[in-house]
DNA sequence: GTTACTGCAAAAAGTTTGCAGCGCC
DNA sequence: GGCGCTGCAAACTTTTTGCAGTAAC
């Protein structure tokens, strides 16, 4: 979710696009603008019981898909499977923790545009996007790797 | 598969880490080395049966993972689901055919190094890896695609 | 001869769909 | 009041696991 958006916002920019302001949705939405994680599918669901708890999975993908279409939310490809967070301002990619799947997000790379120019002249291809995402450990969970807890 | 290797080789470097060489694993690594486009699962195994007929859905999910650990192999991730393709030389990057999943390599963009170890400094992150990947149209593709046709 | 590997089938995990009732506009 | 949205359950897809027979070394 854009951090620069409340709620009512994104409520307001969905209700332009003709979807409804309903509790279960106002709940997906509550969760990924509280959330400085990617988390699984499940895991919204979960965090989304508190504000709405008779909330429905199907729910749950159901709106994420509209974030996702709506450009509020990305998704992440971190190891096994993917993960949703919200979308930051402006042209970036994110930097995900492996152990607590934090994101630290980066400004994109202008050499990107450049490459991205020669690479269609280069090969005939169309370029329509384009995926970049780093990996590591985030300083807190690094040192408590270190200590031996793992 | 990396493209320099041939089916012997790559049989050779699995016995190495100590894998049997068996017909449905070189069945398998049959189909990676005649790709040039990332495959799904399913046509993995469909394309293996050509060579093995009895091979079954489980020896494939299974081989596939022994190809990717130790680097023959690399996910890539199209829109919907993740794909396998043949691991070329080289520190290279995937360019992908959105509709017939087509990959031409392109070399990695070095300037991802220094930007790394700017990110490690700004961030504390400490990093692993990263992804990158262009998402567009081949040329073949693109003109069928204006043709009327799709 | 051992032990790793296989194919099959069943289970598990993840995601989508159908639908009747509810509630938003 | 009409229709979009919901939760539930069932279906479906994808991936993993258990296991007894088979074959590689």
């Amino acid at each position: 979710m854009s951090i620069n958006l409340n709620l009512e916002e994104v409520l307001e920019r969905m209700a332009h696009h003709g979807w409804r302001r309903t509790p279960a949705r106002e709940a997906v939405v509550r969760v990924m603008l509280g959330t400085d994680r990617a988390l699984q599918v499940h895991e919204v669901y979960q965090r989304a019981t508190r504000y709405h708890p008779r909330i429905g999975m199907a729910t749950v993908y159901r709106t994420l898909e509209i974030l996702e279409n709506l450009g509020f939310v990305q998704k992440v490809h971190a190891g096994e499977c993917h993960r949703y967070y919200p979308t930051p301002p402006g042209h970036v990619h994110p930097l995900v923790c492996l152990r607590c799947f934090r994101v630290q997000n980066f400004a994109g790379d202008n050499s990107l545009g450049s490459l991205k120019a020669h690479l269609e002249s280069q090969t005939g291809f169309h370029i329509q996007g384009h995926l970049l995402q780093f990996f590591g450990y985030c300083e807190t969970c690094w040192q408590e790797m270190q200590g031996g807890a793992e």
